[in-house]
Parts: structure tokens; sequence; C-alpha cells
DNA sequence: CTTGAAAGATGCAAGCTTGAATTATTCTGA
DNA sequence: TCAGAATAATTCAAGCTTGCATCTTTCAAG
């Protein structure tokens, strides 16, 4: 049986080993976002706009403050990727909608994403295994 | 057998839940650090001085660009609870040392950080079979 | 020895992120 | 109905992070 100390120790390596893995994944989406001419973060937005949403829902899924989201999109529509239109029922809210533009190069963006991901190193059991423990972990 | 679609998007998923954990550990040391005072990467950089190290080793650990770590270190040596000092055998290198005050904190941030960390959720052996396919993933 | 490449640290500009207001709209209960 | 709470989005200031340029010191090949 593991000391007190010694499986403290291991959870905070832990943590590390799911630092260095989440930032390993944050460089992927940065380089190949780069080679669109994106940001890591405008990348990432572009990566999650899979159909019409309102601000909070990609700031959601994006893992950010919706003020934060509100300066990434303002990027991506200075750009023609991305409109604001006004939500169909609700006046508070916008909804976000990808222009011709926005949806190639998204395409290309996914395209470029699913080569050498960071996680093709893990079998695809170990993948399953790997996101039932994360997603126990996350809850 | 799973399409090559379905196969992406189950690895998209598991960078999401990869993300989300991290967030969630980098939640937990900012809500521990601001109860002593620290901001997150403060807090991060205390927790990672296990001994006197230079700015490379600290930035290594903190996984940070070494120009950051100056810009974190700067706040920690105002506050006192670092030093920084010639290295003994390079010239080019600081070694950083901890002060009493820095010691006594770093005991406090510690013995908080332990509490009801995010991965208490996963039993022992799960947190073992994390930690190996992290292992292999980062590798 | 000396010259050039490499490594440690820092300064700085630019961009990213957060949290705390602010405004507009919707929801809820009396 | 209507006042108050809650929600969507935005603005702004402050802090964080990166990448690049610079300086100093060390290393390595000739």
């Amino acid at each position: 049986m593991p000391s007190r100390e010694a499986e403290t120790a291991a959870e905070r390596e832990l943590c590390g080993l799911v630092n260095g893995l989440a930032r390993q994944i944050a460089e992927h989406v940065r380089d190949r976002s780069a080679r669109i001419g994106l940001t890591a973060p405008q990348g990432t937005a572009l990566r999650e706009l899979t159909g019409p949403m309102t601000m909070r829902e990609l700031a959601g899924r994006m893992s950010c403050e919706p003020s934060n989201a509100t300066f990434i999109v303002d990027k991506l529509e200075a750009r023609g990727l991305i409109e604001r239109r006004p939500h169909p029922t609700d006046r508070r809210a916008k909804q976000l909608v990808l222009t011709g533009d926005g949806e190639a190069l998204r395409d290309k963006l996914i395209a470029l994403l699913v080569q050498e991901s960071p996680l093709a190193g893990l079998s695809e059991t170990e993948q399953g295994v790997l996101h039932a423990l994360l997603d126990r972990a996350v809850r």
C-alpha cells in the first residue's frame, strides 16, 4: 500500500501529464490553424462551429468566457468567415452562421486537423478506455 | 467496425475531454492559489519549485516559455517568496531558491491543492491506467 | 587559442483571456 | 400585469502568454 505522500505525488504527476497532453493538442491546433492563416483560438472557433449556434453555445464548446468568444468572433467576422445574424426566437441572442468562405476554410481545417493527431499514438481500444476514464474524471 | 468519420469524431471528442479536464485542474489551482493571495501561474510556479532550479527548468516544469517564467518569477521575487541567485557553475543561469516565507507559503499551498483534487473521482487503479495511457500518448 | 554556434535569461510588442460592469431582452411569481 | 431575477451579448481594464530580438556566457570544431 503506497503512502499518502506517494499517492499525492502520483496525483500531481498525473495532472502534469493531462496538462502536457492538452498542451500538445493545443499546439497541434495552433500549427494547423496557422497553415490557413488563423490563430489557434480562431481555428478552435471554426472547428466548433458545427452549425448555427449562439455566442454562448460557442463559448461553451470552446471552454472559454463569452467575452472572449466575442473577441474571437469579431476577428472571424472581419475576415468574412462568419456572420452574426439576429436569433430567430430570442432577440437577446445572435446566431452565428458560417459564410461560404467560412465553410470552405472549415473543411480545409478539419482535413488538416485529422492528420497526425496527437492521439494517434493510441489504438482505438486505448482511446476508448481513455475516453471512459476522462468522462468519469470530469463528470 | 466504425467508419473513418465516426473515428475522427470520437478523436475530436476525446481532445475535448482532455482539454476539459486540464481546465478543471487549472481552475482548482486558481482557486487554491487565490486563497493564499497568488494568481494561478504564480501558484503553479511555487508548486513546481521542488528545490533550487534554473529559470529554464522551471519553465519546463510549468510548460511555458522562458520569457513567461521571467514574468512570473518577477512577481514572486517582488513578494519576497523567491530569490534569484547566481548559478554556482554556469554564469549564464540563475538559481531560483525559495525564501523562508516562500517555503512556508508553498507548504500551505500544497496542503490546499491536495484537498478535493479534480482526480479524486478516480480510484487509485483507474489513476494508474490513466497515467499509463497518458504516458503513451504524450510520449 | 579563436571563432562561430548554441544555450540561459530578459525586454518588448502583440495578441489572448478573464472578470467586472453595462445594456437589452426574456422569464417568473405574486 | 408587472416588478424583479435571470440570461445573452458586449465593453473595458488588467493580467497572462507567446515569439522575437538582444545580451551574456558556454561549448565545440578547427
